[in-house]
DNA sequence: TGTAGCATGTAAGCCGTTACATGATTGA
DNA sequence: TCAATCATGTAACGGCTTACATGCTACA
């Protein structure tokens, strides 16, 4: 039985916390932006330290020290509510914010130029993207292996790779349609 | 010289009144739920509102009527201001909040056969995703021209169509790497 | 010695959702 | 006549961000 619905991220967080080792706030924030941040959020530091709060309140999470250097570890209450949660909860449809697709659709309204520049600038961005991510995974490199810690990790960091390289594809297309319409 | 900074939310929303008709609020917020939704979000009826109202306060939309059957269309000053943000703020990144990739990510805590029915599930739900895209995308044929108002809707129609079908093609090769860790 | 990074928070406020309330119109 | 849909809001609240505050540590 869990003990509270919590809101995802506060889940996400926990889960970050099911590697094996135990975090400061500040180390729990890194590896959300290594992680998280490529397809969930990547949660404002304040919010790091309420939501460990929240944890800990709710006995998911144990602080273990005071003040500065104090770390979290995941309980095994935290652990079994994970779970359950994974297990037993609607998942739902993944919502995508992109402002580019919102700004071509209004295309219309501005110069075809002014599309095309910000759809080449979206390329560029695209690229650091990858440049970030492809790091990330060369970084979980032999831990990935099918018994190992970070061979989810590594899975879903392929999939954000090979989803990054279909942005780039079907966007460089749309350049071409773009600049084939004027 | 814009008025005043509004949340992306409220340009979008004031954009889907950039292709030539007046809206009531209800057709507003279904107008969204076709577009919008997609990549960007289906705001909650109420937002739908209170955002009229609040672009109305600043002049970028006209309302013309009282109560039941009240519509709005965008002002001159409205479309100034929305080319403006588009071509003079920055566009930034997508984000994506993706309840799948959270969930692999942390597959370890699961049993695998959990995993593998969640992206089972996944991609009952693409297909679902693509029909509905797919209608939206048919209804724009004809008016979809180089010069037609729904040549920019149907571009982002179509990239999202190509989106769903790469993510379709990631999410089947995962099915196949996770069966094959077991 | 000064600056960048490490480290931990509080407070205010906006965006957006859910729940609630109300009533007209249309069609089975 | 009943239900579904059309239509328009208000109120409460939660999630999350930004701004602010504070101080330590390492290193150039």
């Amino acid at each position: 039985m869990p003990r509270q619905d919590l809101p995802v991220t506060s889940y996400a967080l926990l889960g970050l916390l099911t590697f094996g080792d135990e975090l400061t706030g500040y180390e729990l924030k890194q590896r959300a932006d290594m992680t998280l941040r490529f397809y969930w959020v990547a949660p404002a530091m304040s919010q790091v330290y309420s939501e460990l709060r929240r944890l800990t309140e709710h006995g998911l999470v144990a602080r273990r020290g005071e003040g500065r250097g104090t770390t979290y570890r995941i309980t095994e209450g935290g652990r079994r509510d994970l779970a359950h949660w994974m297990r037993e909860t609607p998942v739902g449809f993944p919502v995508l914010k992109h402002p580019v697709a919102l700004r071509l659709l209004l295309g219309h309204v501005v110069d075809p130029d002014d599309t095309l520049a910000m759809l080449l600038g979206h390329l560029d961005a695209l690229a650091e993207e990858v440049s970030a991510l492809r790091e990330v995974r060369e970084s979980l490199r032999g831990a990935d292996q099918n018994g190992g810690v970070f061979r989810h990790p590594a899975l879903v960091a392929d999939w954000g790779l090979e989803y990054l390289e279909a942005e780039r594809s079907i966007v460089a297309e749309l350049v071409r349609r773009v600049e084939a319409g004027e």
